[in-house]
DNA sequence: GTCTATACACTGATAGAC
DNA sequence: GTCTATCAGTGTATAGAC
């Protein structure tokens, strides 16, 4: 793999498990087999980096949901095949965890793929609850945004409490919680 | 003020704005005008001082939550009037928000009084619903940990999403999204 | 493109004087 | 109880050789 490829890919790892205030540069380079010279030549530090992995990260995030919703069946069959799928729970949503660093959330560059992952989240799963209250699965009086949102939060909220309580077991909670108020 | 009451005040501030691995001794000492010589004798380190601040941020939004989930009216009112009350949305939650710092996950006495925090609350509002099933504002296939679990979710990825959209927007969605499924 | 050398502030403490 | 001195290690680069 090349060396590019290598450092976005060690970064997403850290960023996932450490955050990005407690990625450094240093343990880039370990992680990815780069050197300093090397790593600074590709990138200008640590932020333009760590921009790369988000977004790539937001990419892949996207494209498995975009899969997932995308499927035969209707909203609600879909939505609960998402909710549903294997996630590691314990280790966090690798981009939305990231909306807890004070440096990500104040810097625009950073800040910006995470946005734009969680909103076309919330966008896409608002298409399909409108297109579930075409077809009568949801009353009339449901907002597609807002419960979409809630949706979204409720996945976000669930990783929070599993990691706190050290065991999946609130998010299973949370998300099945959910599921009967929906069904 | 007492030199340790300052110490434990000025973490609890910078654990919220800046998180466990981003707030240093150093800036603590700074924040509460003690010196270096102060804060060690008091405390035995930076972990030390993280876990007498966490638990008492911990206790006092246990002690908000307990006032407001312990007023009369009915379930229903009782959670609206929990969720729909002002929060500093876009620093996020206080505790929650530390479950995403891996050295706080991994160390037990660190994420012990976020635990304790977040399944109090998930308890509390159990109990809750399971007055309201009784008194037949919820049908009787509710389940009370689920519904509450979905509850204290919602609340937490409201934060998430608003922080990563730097708006307060999506959180109230989510909010109210949740509402309109419950009511 | 990659390497090594250098730099300077900060982290998280410990030691001993007062 | 509080102060100052000291310290080894890390964070986040820049400079210049190869």
């Amino acid at each position: 793999m090349e060396t590019v490829e290598r450092l976005i890919r060690s970064t997403q790892e850290l960023l996932w498990e450490r955050g990005y205030v407690g990625t450094s540069p240093k343990a880039v380079q370990r992680a990815s087999g780069a050197g300093q010279g090397s790593m600074y030549h590709h990138f200008s530090g640590k932020a333009e980096l760590a921009r790369a992995a988000i977004e790539r990260s937001g990419a892949e995030m996207r494209a498995k949901a975009a899969e997932e919703l995308g499927t035969e069946g209707s909203a609600v069959e879909r939505i609960s095949a998402y909710l549903g799928r294997d996630r590691e729970v314990l280790r966090g949503c690798p981009v939305g965890q990231l909306a807890a660093d004070p440096e990500v959330v104040a810097d625009p560059e950073l800040r910006g793929p995470v946005d734009e992952t969680l909103s076309w989240l919330c966008g896409r799963l608002a298409e399909i609850v409108a297109e579930g209250k075409e077809n009568g699965e949801f009353p009339a009086s449901v907002a597609p945004e807002r419960l979409a949102a809630t949706i979204v939060a409720t996945l976000q909220g669930g990783y929070v409490l599993a990691r706190a309580a050290g065991s999946e077991e609130p998010f299973e909670l949370a998300i099945e919680g959910l599921l009967e108020l929906i069904a």
